[in-house]
DNA sequence: GATTGATCATGT
DNA sequence: ACATGATCAATC
């Protein structure tokens, strides 16, 4: 298998039968098939279960602007869950744009761009677990319930608020129910320009939009739990 | 044990 | 330099 036998995905209905395919497979197994091996442990190699699963699925190269499957306008995010299927980390979202988050509505927003139209893989993520061994679950392809859209929407609102309103720095973790603003970065020097509430352009540390890992927990109960 | 803040690799 | 893919590891 190689990431050049894929064709043009035209259906949502492709996709998922690629992702049942390789459901129940280990990573271990995946990697072999494209020559490769599974490092020992993901510290050097955070990115590795997410290309992995990408090039399994005949998704456009990691790195590109836009949809992992550009075609059908589908984003892609494997799910690390523990043995009973819930998420054992949060989700990346989005990088912010500290300079206009404030002046764009929810319906203009990059978070909501992003969760338009998802695909859920979830993979067993446990880190005493070897990687090689982690098993592939079953897929979920999710659009926010009018109800969630809701829920990231008040999130939005009060963290895109404060980023308006120059407050940027006195952003948390701790913020939001299902959202939350995290750092994004090479490491904690990293500077970006933001605005405080005079207009004035200042550096302050990049951060990214996280789901908690009780949103994806919410959607469709024990979905994730990886039983093959 | 759960969560937040810090960090790593790769490609454009 | 920045965006992609996220998980690690210190702290609560």
């Amino acid at each position: 298998m190689s990431d050049r036998s894929f064709a043009p995905l035209q259906s949502e209905a492709e996709l998922v039968a690629r992702a049942r395919a390789i459901s129940g497979t280990t990573l271990g197994e995946l990697a072999h098939s494209f020559g490769i091996e599974a490092p020992a442990d993901l510290r050097r190699a955070k990115g590795f279960v997410g290309q992995l699963v990408e090039r399994a699925l005949g998704a456009a190269r990691s790195s590109r602007p836009g949809p992992d499957f550009h075609e059908i306008g589908v984003e892609l995010k494997t799910l690390p869950v523990d043995a009973r299927g819930r998420p054992v980390e949060s989700t990346f979202v989005c990088t912010i744009p500290l300079r206009d988050a404030g002046d764009l509505e929810w319906e203009q927003s990059p978070v909501r761009d992003k969760l338009r139209r998802v695909l859920f893989v979830p993979v067993e993520g446990e880190r005493e677990r070897p990687v090689a061994t982690r098993r592939i679950g079953a897929a979920l392809l999710w659009s926010p319930s009018p109800e969630e859209e809701a829920d990231l929407r008040f999130d939005w609102d009060e963290l895109s608020g404060r980023i308006g309103r120059g407050e940027v720095e006195s952003i948390t973790g701790h913020l939001g129910q299902w959202l939350q603003v995290r750092p994004k970065a090479a490491d904690s020097h990293a500077r970006r320009r933001a605005f405080d509430a005079e207009g004035v352009s200042f550096p302050v540390l990049p951060r990214g939009f996280y789901l908690r890992a009780r949103f994806p927990e919410r959607l469709v109960p024990a979905n994730f739990a990886i039983t093959d």
